[in-house]
DNA sequence: ATGACATTGGTACAATGA
Protein backbone atom coordinates (compact mmCIF):
# COMPACT_ATOMS: atom_id res chain seq x y z
CA UNK A 1 0.00 0.00 0.00
CA UNK A 2 1.84 3.37 -1.46
CA UNK A 3 0.03 6.54 -0.17
CA UNK A 4 1.35 9.90 -1.28
CA UNK A 5 0.58 13.22 -0.43
CA UNK A 6 0.99 16.45 -3.15
CA UNK A 7 -0.08 19.66 -3.23
CA UNK A 8 -0.52 20.72 -7.01
CA UNK A 9 -1.07 23.90 -6.59
CA UNK A 10 -3.89 24.18 -9.62
CA UNK A 11 -5.18 20.41 -11.09
CA UNK A 12 -6.02 22.39 -14.00
CA UNK A 13 -2.75 23.53 -14.88
CA UNK A 14 -0.76 20.00 -12.93
CA UNK A 15 -3.16 17.80 -14.40
CA UNK A 16 -0.54 16.52 -16.96
CA UNK A 17 1.94 16.02 -14.92
CA UNK A 18 -0.22 13.96 -12.28
CA UNK A 19 -1.07 11.30 -14.95
CA UNK A 20 2.82 11.42 -15.26
CA UNK A 21 3.43 10.44 -11.88
CA UNK A 22 0.70 8.22 -11.03
CA UNK A 23 1.86 6.27 -13.99
CA UNK A 24 5.72 6.74 -12.87
CA UNK A 25 4.85 5.93 -8.94
CA UNK A 26 1.53 3.93 -8.92
CA UNK A 27 0.57 4.76 -5.61
CA UNK A 28 -2.42 3.38 -4.41
CA UNK A 29 -3.86 6.41 -2.45
CA UNK A 30 -2.97 10.27 -3.48
CA UNK A 31 -3.98 13.13 -1.50
CA UNK A 32 -4.28 16.42 -3.56
CA UNK A 33 -4.15 19.76 -2.71
CA UNK A 34 -5.00 23.06 -4.09
CA UNK A 35 -6.75 21.82 -6.97
CA UNK A 36 -8.14 25.53 -7.16
CA UNK A 37 -11.76 23.65 -8.68
CA UNK A 38 -14.92 23.86 -8.45
CA UNK A 39 -16.76 20.28 -7.72
CA UNK A 40 -18.27 20.45 -11.62
CA UNK A 41 -14.92 20.91 -13.46
CA UNK A 42 -12.85 17.86 -10.97
CA UNK A 43 -10.88 15.85 -13.79
CA UNK A 44 -13.05 12.43 -12.94
CA UNK A 45 -12.87 11.09 -16.36
CA UNK A 46 -9.55 11.73 -17.24
CA UNK A 47 -7.99 10.14 -14.14
CA UNK A 48 -10.67 7.29 -14.05
CA UNK A 49 -9.13 6.28 -17.80
CA UNK A 50 -5.27 6.40 -16.20
CA UNK A 51 -7.03 3.88 -13.71
CA UNK A 52 -7.57 5.95 -10.32
CA UNK A 53 -10.71 6.75 -8.69
CA UNK A 54 -11.41 10.07 -7.12
CA UNK A 55 -13.38 11.44 -4.50
CA UNK A 56 -13.27 15.77 -4.07
CA UNK A 57 -14.11 18.50 -2.05
CA UNK A 58 -13.92 22.21 -4.32
CA UNK A 59 -14.09 25.78 -4.27
CA UNK A 60 -13.72 28.62 -6.84
CA UNK A 61 -9.90 29.82 -6.93
CA UNK A 62 -9.09 29.06 -3.77
CA UNK A 63 -7.97 25.57 -1.83
CA UNK A 64 -9.76 22.46 -3.03
CA UNK A 65 -9.08 18.68 -2.09
CA UNK A 66 -9.44 15.04 -3.60
CA UNK A 67 -8.05 11.52 -2.89
CA UNK A 68 -7.16 9.16 -6.18
CA UNK A 69 -7.50 5.99 -5.25
CA UNK A 70 -7.04 2.13 -7.17
CA UNK A 71 -9.40 1.04 -5.13
CA UNK A 72 -12.99 3.52 -4.71
CA UNK A 73 -13.01 5.21 -1.77
CA UNK A 74 -15.37 4.01 1.47
CA UNK A 75 -16.97 5.91 4.02
CA UNK A 76 -16.17 9.56 1.80
CA UNK A 77 -16.14 12.51 4.82
CA UNK A 78 -15.76 16.13 3.61
CA UNK A 79 -14.80 18.35 6.01
CA UNK A 80 -14.03 18.12 9.41
CA UNK A 81 -17.05 17.08 11.50
CA UNK A 82 -19.11 19.52 13.33
CA UNK A 83 -16.38 22.79 11.88
CA UNK A 84 -18.48 25.16 9.49
CA UNK A 85 -16.06 25.51 7.35
CA UNK A 86 -16.65 27.62 3.82
CA UNK A 87 -12.65 26.39 2.75
CA UNK A 88 -12.33 23.18 1.10
CA UNK A 89 -9.39 21.80 3.09
CA UNK A 90 -10.64 18.25 3.97
CA UNK A 91 -11.38 14.96 2.87
CA UNK A 92 -11.34 11.48 3.98
CA UNK A 93 -12.29 7.71 3.24
CA UNK A 94 -11.43 4.45 3.97
CA UNK A 95 -9.04 2.35 1.69
CA UNK A 96 -8.99 -1.46 3.26
CA UNK A 97 -7.78 -0.91 6.84
CA UNK A 98 -7.25 1.98 6.71
CA UNK A 99 -8.23 5.68 6.95
CA UNK A 100 -6.82 8.42 5.16
CA UNK A 101 -7.32 11.85 6.16
CA UNK A 102 -6.14 14.21 3.65
CA UNK A 103 -5.74 17.87 4.36
CA UNK A 104 -4.72 21.54 3.56
CA UNK A 105 -3.90 23.06 6.44
CA UNK A 106 -4.71 26.57 6.67
CA UNK A 107 -1.28 29.05 5.66
CA UNK A 108 -2.18 31.37 8.87
CA UNK A 109 -0.47 34.02 7.11
CA UNK A 110 1.50 36.34 10.58
CA UNK A 111 1.11 35.19 13.75
CA UNK A 112 -1.68 37.16 15.34
CA UNK A 113 -3.23 37.94 12.10
CA UNK A 114 -6.73 36.58 11.66
CA UNK A 115 -5.69 34.26 9.21
CA UNK A 116 -3.03 33.05 11.88
CA UNK A 117 -6.39 33.00 14.56
CA UNK A 118 -8.41 31.02 11.88
CA UNK A 119 -5.25 28.49 11.55
CA UNK A 120 -5.71 27.54 15.31
CA UNK A 121 -8.62 26.63 15.50
CA UNK A 122 -8.60 24.72 12.70
CA UNK A 123 -5.90 23.36 14.56
CA UNK A 124 -8.23 22.50 17.62
CA UNK A 125 -10.81 21.17 15.25
CA UNK A 126 -8.41 18.91 13.46
CA UNK A 127 -7.05 17.81 16.66
CA UNK A 128 -10.26 16.70 18.45
CA UNK A 129 -11.32 15.03 15.06
CA UNK A 130 -8.34 12.99 15.09
CA UNK A 131 -9.08 11.90 18.53
CA UNK A 132 -11.94 10.14 17.70
CA UNK A 133 -10.99 8.95 14.42
CA UNK A 134 -8.05 6.71 15.91
CA UNK A 135 -10.77 5.80 18.43
CA UNK A 136 -12.64 4.13 15.76
CA UNK A 137 -10.15 3.23 13.15
CA UNK A 138 -7.01 1.72 14.27
CA UNK A 139 -5.18 2.48 11.37
CA UNK A 140 -4.90 5.90 10.43
CA UNK A 141 -2.99 8.17 8.18
CA UNK A 142 -3.42 12.25 7.98
CA UNK A 143 -1.72 13.25 5.27
CA UNK A 144 -0.92 16.96 3.34
CA UNK A 145 0.32 19.88 3.49
CA UNK A 146 0.54 21.06 6.51
CA UNK A 147 1.83 24.47 6.32
CA UNK A 148 4.17 23.75 9.67
CA UNK A 149 7.01 22.85 9.33
CA UNK A 150 7.91 20.86 12.96
CA UNK A 151 11.68 21.36 13.59
CA UNK A 152 14.48 23.98 12.82
CA UNK A 153 15.90 20.94 10.35
CA UNK A 154 13.09 21.36 8.69
CA UNK A 155 13.76 24.85 7.51
CA UNK A 156 16.81 26.11 5.34
CA UNK A 157 17.23 28.96 7.58
CA UNK A 158 16.03 28.59 11.24
CA UNK A 159 17.56 31.86 12.46
CA UNK A 160 15.70 33.79 9.07
CA UNK A 161 11.93 32.12 10.37
CA UNK A 162 12.37 31.99 13.46
CA UNK A 163 9.33 32.67 14.97
CA UNK A 164 7.88 32.85 11.15
CA UNK A 165 4.64 31.44 9.82
CA UNK A 166 5.33 27.99 9.24
CA UNK A 167 8.05 27.95 12.33
CA UNK A 168 5.88 29.56 15.38
CA UNK A 169 6.05 27.51 18.62
CA UNK A 170 2.12 27.60 18.92
CA UNK A 171 2.11 25.65 15.34
CA UNK A 172 4.96 23.39 16.22
CA UNK A 173 2.92 22.31 19.62
CA UNK A 174 0.13 22.05 17.31
CA UNK A 175 2.33 19.52 15.09
CA UNK A 176 3.36 17.78 18.29
CA UNK A 177 -0.30 17.17 20.02
CA UNK A 178 -1.31 15.11 16.88
CA UNK A 179 1.79 13.01 16.93
CA UNK A 180 1.07 12.78 21.15
CA UNK A 181 -2.53 11.41 20.08
CA UNK A 182 -0.68 8.48 18.80
CA UNK A 183 0.97 9.25 15.08
CA UNK A 184 4.02 9.32 14.27
CA UNK A 185 6.33 11.16 11.10
CA UNK A 186 6.79 8.10 8.28
CA UNK A 187 9.45 10.72 6.51
CA UNK A 188 11.80 10.44 10.18
CA UNK A 189 11.50 6.67 10.99
CA UNK A 190 14.07 6.77 8.54
CA UNK A 191 17.15 7.94 8.11
CA UNK A 192 16.80 10.71 5.51
CA UNK A 193 19.52 13.44 3.78
CA UNK A 194 19.76 16.84 5.36
CA UNK A 195 18.08 19.34 3.54
CA UNK A 196 14.98 17.42 2.83
CA UNK A 197 12.19 19.88 1.38
CA UNK A 198 9.02 19.61 0.33
CA UNK A 199 8.28 23.30 -1.12
CA UNK A 200 10.57 25.51 -2.66
CA UNK A 201 9.19 29.45 -3.18
CA UNK A 202 9.22 30.02 -6.78
CA UNK A 203 11.05 33.06 -6.46
CA UNK A 204 14.93 33.71 -6.26
CA UNK A 205 15.85 29.95 -7.97
CA UNK A 206 15.02 28.53 -4.90
CA UNK A 207 14.61 25.20 -6.02
CA UNK A 208 17.60 25.40 -7.61
CA UNK A 209 19.36 26.89 -4.31
CA UNK A 210 17.86 24.34 -2.36
CA UNK A 211 16.02 26.91 -0.19
CA UNK A 212 13.18 25.80 1.21
CA UNK A 213 10.58 23.64 4.14
CA UNK A 214 9.34 20.49 5.08
CA UNK A 215 5.99 21.67 5.04
CA UNK A 216 4.06 17.92 3.54
CA UNK A 217 3.56 15.08 5.82
CA UNK A 218 2.26 12.02 6.58
CA UNK A 219 1.72 11.18 9.97
CA UNK A 220 0.53 7.37 10.51
CA UNK A 221 -0.78 5.82 13.99
CA UNK A 222 1.34 3.47 15.56
CA UNK A 223 -0.51 0.58 14.50
CA UNK A 224 1.18 1.62 11.00
CA UNK A 225 4.75 1.68 12.71
CA UNK A 226 5.85 -1.85 11.81
CA UNK A 227 4.35 -2.08 8.25
CA UNK A 228 6.02 1.24 7.00
CA UNK A 229 8.49 0.26 4.34
CA UNK A 230 9.94 3.64 3.16
CA UNK A 231 9.33 7.27 3.02
CA UNK A 232 10.38 9.48 0.83
CA UNK A 233 10.21 12.93 -0.81
CA UNK A 234 10.10 12.82 -4.98
CA UNK A 235 11.68 15.77 -6.29
CA UNK A 236 11.34 14.59 -9.68
CA UNK A 237 7.85 16.65 -10.54
CA UNK A 238 9.61 19.99 -9.17
CA UNK A 239 12.24 19.70 -12.12
CA UNK A 240 9.26 20.24 -14.90
CA UNK A 241 8.86 23.41 -17.00
CA UNK A 242 5.89 24.71 -15.39
CA UNK A 243 5.87 22.56 -11.32
CA UNK A 244 3.83 23.11 -8.90
CA UNK A 245 5.72 24.97 -5.75
CA UNK A 246 5.73 21.12 -3.21
CA UNK A 247 6.89 18.05 -4.58
CA UNK A 248 5.25 14.53 -3.80
CA UNK A 249 5.59 12.86 -0.54
CA UNK A 250 5.26 8.87 -0.72
CA UNK A 251 5.11 6.14 2.49
CA UNK A 252 5.06 2.65 1.63
CA UNK A 253 3.41 0.13 3.78
CA UNK A 254 3.43 -3.56 3.53
CA UNK A 255 0.28 -4.99 2.03
C1' DA B 1 12.05 46.29 -0.20
C1' DT B 2 4.07 44.84 2.57
C1' DG B 3 9.57 43.06 -3.27
C1' DA B 4 10.56 38.51 -6.24
C1' DC B 5 6.75 34.17 -8.78
C1' DA B 6 2.45 31.63 -9.80
C1' DT B 7 -2.57 31.03 -9.94
C1' DT B 8 -7.58 32.51 -10.39
C1' DG B 9 -11.23 35.28 -12.16
C1' DG B 10 -11.87 37.87 -15.77
C1' DT B 11 -9.72 40.62 -19.23
C1' DA B 12 -6.88 44.88 -14.91
C1' DC B 13 -4.97 43.75 -11.20
C1' DA B 14 -6.26 42.24 -6.32
C1' DA B 15 -6.13 38.25 -3.27
C1' DT B 16 -3.58 34.45 -1.79
C1' DG B 17 0.06 31.59 -1.04
C1' DA B 18 4.49 30.25 2.29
Amino acid sequence: MKIATWNVNSLSVRLPQVLDWLHAQSPDVLALQETKLTDDRFPHADLLAAGYHSVWLGQPTYNGVALLSREPAQQVQRGIPGLDDPQARVIAATFGEIRVIGAYFPNGQAPGSDKFAYKMQWLDALQAWLAKELAQDAKVALVGDFNIAPEDRDVYDPVAWEGQIHCTPEERAHFRSLLDLGMFDAFRAFEQPPKSWSWWDYRNLAFRKNQGLRIDHILLSESLRASLRQCFIDKAPRKNERPSDHAPVVAELET
